[in-house]
DNA sequence: ATATAATAGTTTGTACCTAAACTATTATAT
DNA sequence: ATATAATAGTTTAGGTACAAACTATTATAT
């Protein structure tokens, strides 16, 4: 069997897609067992203002890797869940700052463990630093493709 | 600054989230700059095919990892552009094989060479080997998450 | 000072994702 | 043989992605 780098290069594309998907199912399961109304992608936005409450819409964007055009369509599914509000920035009005709601605060309480969780899976079995110096690869490739 | 094992990782979910997106923006931005009508999904479903023509939906999802539903979908869309068609397998009348139509066969030899660049790129001053061994971490990975 | 550029956020249109319920067909067990 | 399970594909509904055009606001250049 030829093993070409085109062949190399297509099954790490692959690989990376799964595990992707990999880590969305995990949450997306235990969201589902617990009966909560919450998608993976929305998730994600919690967890970056459990970090850093009263950042905007951009920061929040950029950390989550999401374009701001779908910031706005999940903010405001988060704000009819009641878990966070926009507040518009006294010292630059163009800015609007997101804030967890007590109930957005909560919910930290119940989901954050989950991810602990599964963030800890991750390295097992793996020689320590690995996941470490997989980012740093993988940084390095993004590079390359620009 | 602490660098516990849960940033660890999350910055190793947010790097795949950046090099999966730098991907499809690579091929995207070609296909666009040369007026081509397709999107990044489309184009992975037609690269399956131009490995192996006339499989069915089914296994062209499980290579592009996607679910059968997008498959639906996405034929559809191929479908209306005239690159494939349907056809019910005698043998299984479950089963729909897909084909390329003359024109999906065709855009292969314009589209092709911008994949095959780009997965060049990937390697670039990396060790020989590095991005076969970060597929099989990725892999290992993976089954921890299950 | 004022034109121009840059930035934050929204809207729109097209496309994609995914769970769940569904139909049709084939495989398996007893 | 026949009930049951498994599989392939479709449909539906709610949610997400993202480019492009847009408004509002702030920064920069001359």
């Amino acid at each position: 069997m030829v093993n070409t780098e085109y062949d190399i290069v297509a099954s790490f594309t692959r690989e990376i897609t799964r595990v992707n998907l990999a880590f969305k199912q995990h949450i997306q399961l235990k969201l589902r067992q617990n009966n909560i109304d919450l998608t993976f992608e929305m998730l994600s936005v919690l967890s970056c203002l459990w970090e850093q409450d009263g950042i905007n819409q951009q920061e929040i964007a950029n950390i989550t890797v999401k374009d701001k055009a779908s910031m706005t369509y999940l903010l405001d599914n988060l704000t009819k869940r009641e878990l966070v509000y926009r507040q518009e920035d006294d010292t630059d009005r163009r800015n609007k700052k997101v804030y967890l709601t007590s109930k957005g605060k909560e919910l930290r309480v119940q989901i954050q463990p989950w991810v602990t969780e599964m963030f800890g899976m991750v390295g097992n079995n793996l020689p320590a630093d690995s996941v470490k110096s997989l980012t740093q690869t993988l940084e390095k490739i993004r590079e390359n493709l620009r």
